[in-house]
DNA sequence: CTGAAAGCGCTAACAC
DNA sequence: GTGTTAGCGCTTTCAG
């Protein structure tokens, strides 16, 4: 009997004496309706609490305004940071999210994914996974023939792809250019999981630094962990072994810096005097280490919003998945932060 | 010209020389189909590449299958290990999850993100917003006229509301029994923001266990933080000062805590040996913490599980907004991770 | 300025 | 077994 729903614009109509033409031209704002016809509509929707559904709408207009988001290990700081991005810039935008969570980082069957978004007639997709080990292969690949644009965040730039994310190299760089400036000469390296491309870069600049000034990158000089506190802390072990002249490390992102902190403290070693130590991402807590984490800092709250906005802007250029995409390749900044676990020379 | 859009049941029909109603019935497995039949459509579908519009299907069945979630502070742990466990709940459950965020914990326009929500016809509504000050003052207000069931977390259980959480009491209890066990007879407390539910919840245990045990919870023996480590340091500095018998302190959370043992770290002070410290949430860095942190342990991530479940249950159950709702108030129970931070007698 | 008719993509209810 | 008709709630023509 219909007892409780929502009303429906028929109803409003009714109740107002008028075709459900009139009421639409009111709840979409269009000039043609007399003053007093658009006054006793707008009464008359106030008074039933009318609601118009944008379902009904998205099915005619074959538009949305959803966005469909794709994530990865929520539980960690990073990609909720970001999707905290996503969700303020969307809702600033109009839009709304359909949120999709992968259960592992390197999921590859992405079919019934895209197919839950697009069913539900998204209008564009964010893929905010990072790319880990082979979970990109699928991109490029006709098969898919994505219907809607698509986002990747934290991913290789490649040709035809919209992609946006922090410049991991760079970070590294900065992070090392600041151990070296502080005359720290034997910089190991605990890099985040290589099949992740994130870890890899941070790893590539590590290198790269050794070796443009002149050092060797060798293989007793770093490990791999796996992002957590419990991995840096093994690692660092294996390297105060494998590489005794170590005066500093670079860690790949603040949790293993922290295992790294414990087994110094536990060896009696002086942070930054006997070690200089910068991490990567700056979680909240690492300016609350002791001693404080020099870190790399990376906006993820912006990298979600840049994403929004370039999906959006794909949107309404009319992008229908024929011609390749103008793709752009959004690669933002990270700064260093420097607190005291880098700093060995008294400057004040 | 229709160039690339999906293809609609009446073109499978068409190219299968059935009528779209027999369409209907092979993709929603119905029996009445002849084997032949049915087997010329599935090859038609997979050629197509067709996919049944999830939105055209909502609207006919007044069923949507998307559960809405609002959330706040994302970029914090707690709230994104609970969307978490929402998600993967959701996914197994088969529904799909639209995502609202609010800006502010006691954002109260609460309106706008309803009619979002109820305008793209979810079924149900999970509210993941911690009670914070007046941020709950809607509930159960006419005014808002709900058609979909709603289960909230982290609150206050309520008349005629549903409700999920974990059981912050519980958890304080724990953590205080622990502390006298060990031995520590000065316990001060370091408090969330007490606009927080959960906050007064822990510090309600605090004041609970001392005076059971025949001491005074004095105000001079806590302290309100805001949650940051920052803000736990400071509260340290004062706990010093105005309580200088204190050997314990019963931290809100463990990012405060790590704010404490900065402190008592440049004071010189011994953790545990002269000051007992118990934390709550345990953060995956809190194992790491030097001294490793003892901490109350909740499962942020089946609290969102289990509200899944409740909100499924009530959509199932044909709830319309109409009677009170069978009053689920689930609490689940904490559990006490003790480490070295709390622990002075020498057990091994 | 307003309304009637058609239809977005699908399914419920009924016919045959 | 299969097709027809109607309609979910809305907007887009196009008439008046």
């Amino acid at each position: 009997m219909n007892v409780n729903r929502r009303p429906t614009i028929k109803q409003v109509a009714k109740a107002a004496g008028v075709s459900t033409q009139t009421v639409s031209r009111v709840i979409n704002d269009r000039p043609d309706v007399a003053p007093d016809t658009r006054e006793r509509i707008l009464t008359t929707i106030e008074q039933l609490g009318y609601q118009p559904s944008a379902l009904a709408r998205s099915l005619i207009q074959q538009r949305s305004y959803t966005l469909g988001v794709v994530t990865a290990g929520l539980q960690h700081i990073g990609p909720s940071r970001t999707l905290n991005g996503i969700t303020s810039a969307a809702e600033e935008a109009g839009y709304a999210l359909l949120l999709e969570e992968l259960p592992r980082y390197d999921a590859d069957d992405v079919v019934p994914i895209f197919q839950a978004l697009l069913s539900r007639h998204v209008d564009g997709i964010i893929w905010a996974v990072p790319e880990v080990g082979e979970n990109r292969n699928w991109v490029n690949q006709q098969a898919l023939d994505l219907t809607v644009p698509i986002v990747y965040l934290a991913m290789e730039p490649k040709e035809n792809v919209a992609t946006a994310g922090v410049d991991n190299y760079h970070g590294g760089r900065l992070a090392m250019s600041h151990l070296l400036e502080e005359g720290y000469h034997h910089i190991g390296h605990i890099s985040g999981p290589l099949d992740w491309w994130e870890a890899r870069q941070r790893m590539a600049a590590w290198k790269a630094a050794l070796q443009e000034s002149g050092r060797e990158a060798r293989d007793e000089q770093w490990v791999e962990g796996n992002w957590s506190s419990a991995s840096g802390a093994q690692a660092a072990e294996r390297l105060f072994e494998s590489y005794p002249e170590m005066d500093a490390i670079f860690v790949g992102n603040d949790q293993m810096a922290l295992g790294v902190i414990q087994v110094a403290c536990q060896k009696g070693l002086k942070i930054p005097g006997d070690l200089g130590l910068v991490g990567f991402d700056n979680i909240p807590e690492s300016a609350f280490f002791c001693p404080a984490l020099t870190t790399v800092q990376q906006d993820q709250h912006l990298v979600g919003k840049v994403a929004v906005e370039e999906t959006i802007k794909m949107i309404q250029s009319g992008w229908h998945g024929l011609e390749p995409v103008a793709s752009q390749s959004i690669m933002l900044k990270s700064t260093l932060v420097v607190r005291q676990s880098s700093v060995r020379s008294r400057k004040e």
